[in-house]
DNA sequence: TTTATATTTAGTTAATCTTCTAAATATATG
DNA sequence: CATATATTTAGAAGATTAACTAAATATAAA
C-alpha cells in the first residue's frame, strides 16, 4: 500500500493516471504528453506498474497501458475510514 | 494539492493522521507512538500542517493537533473523478 | 538478414527527503 | 528570576528519487 502512495506523490505520474482515465494509451503516446525524455517516462510507468495502478499489454511494437481501478478503489477505502462522511453511515474502525 | 500527496507518501505521516482520526493529540502524545526522535516527529507534523491535513492550537505548554477532514474530502474528489463507481452516476470531467 | 521503430535497462548526477543531535523558543511553576 | 517541561528550528549525514544519455531488447518490415 505504501508503494501506491509513493507512486501518487509525483505530479507526472498523477498526470499519467489522468491521461489513462481517458482511455488506454501506448508508452509512446503517453511520453508525447511530456517534455521529459522517454526513458524518464518509462521509469514512471514502471513505478506505476509496480504499484499496480496500471497494467500493460504488448500489441505489436507498442506496449499499451491501462488504468487499474481496483487499487484506486482500495485507496478510496483508506480515505473513507477517516469518517469523511460525517452524519452519514460511518465505519467503526477508528471509533 | 501536490503537497497533500507528498505528505501522504510517508508511512509515519499516514500513521499520524490515523492517530488523529481517533481524537486530538498533543505533539508529545503523537511522538510517544514512534521510535524516532521528537524533532523528527515535529518535522513530519510541519509537513502535514503545511499540506493543511492537520491544524494546531497551543494549550498551555502543549500544542494540540487536529485532523482537517476538509483536505481529505477534496482528495476523495480526485479519486472519484477516475470513474471509480462504474455503472453509478459518474462525473463528466474525463469523458 | 538488415534496417527502422518502440520501449526498456544501465549507469550517472543533482536534487530532495528522512533522520539525527544541539540549540533556541515558549510556557508554567517554585 | 531561575528552573523545568514541551515543542520547534538549525544544520548535517545518509538514503532515496527523478532526470539525463547511451546502450540493449523486442517487434515489424524491406
Amino acid at each position: 500500500m505504501g508503494d501506491v502512495f509513493k507512486a501518487l506523490a509525483d505530479p507526472s505520474r498523477r498526470r499519467i493516471l489522468e491521461l489513462l482515465a481517458g482511455g488506454d494509451l501506448s508508452a509512446g503516446e503517453i511520453a508525447a504528453h511530456f517534455d521529459m525524455a522517454k526513458p524518464s517516462v518509462s521509469h514512471h510507468l514502471a513505478i506505476l506498474r509496480h504499484a499496480r495502478l496500471i497494467t500493460d499489454e504488448r500489441q505489436g511494437q507498442s506496449i499499451i497501458y491501462h488504468l487499474n481501478l481496483t487499487v484506486l478503489q482500495e485507496l478510496m477505502k483508506w480515505f473513507y475510514d477517516f469518517g469523511l462522511l460525517e452524519g452519514g453511515s460511518r465505519h467503526d474502525k477508528k471509533d
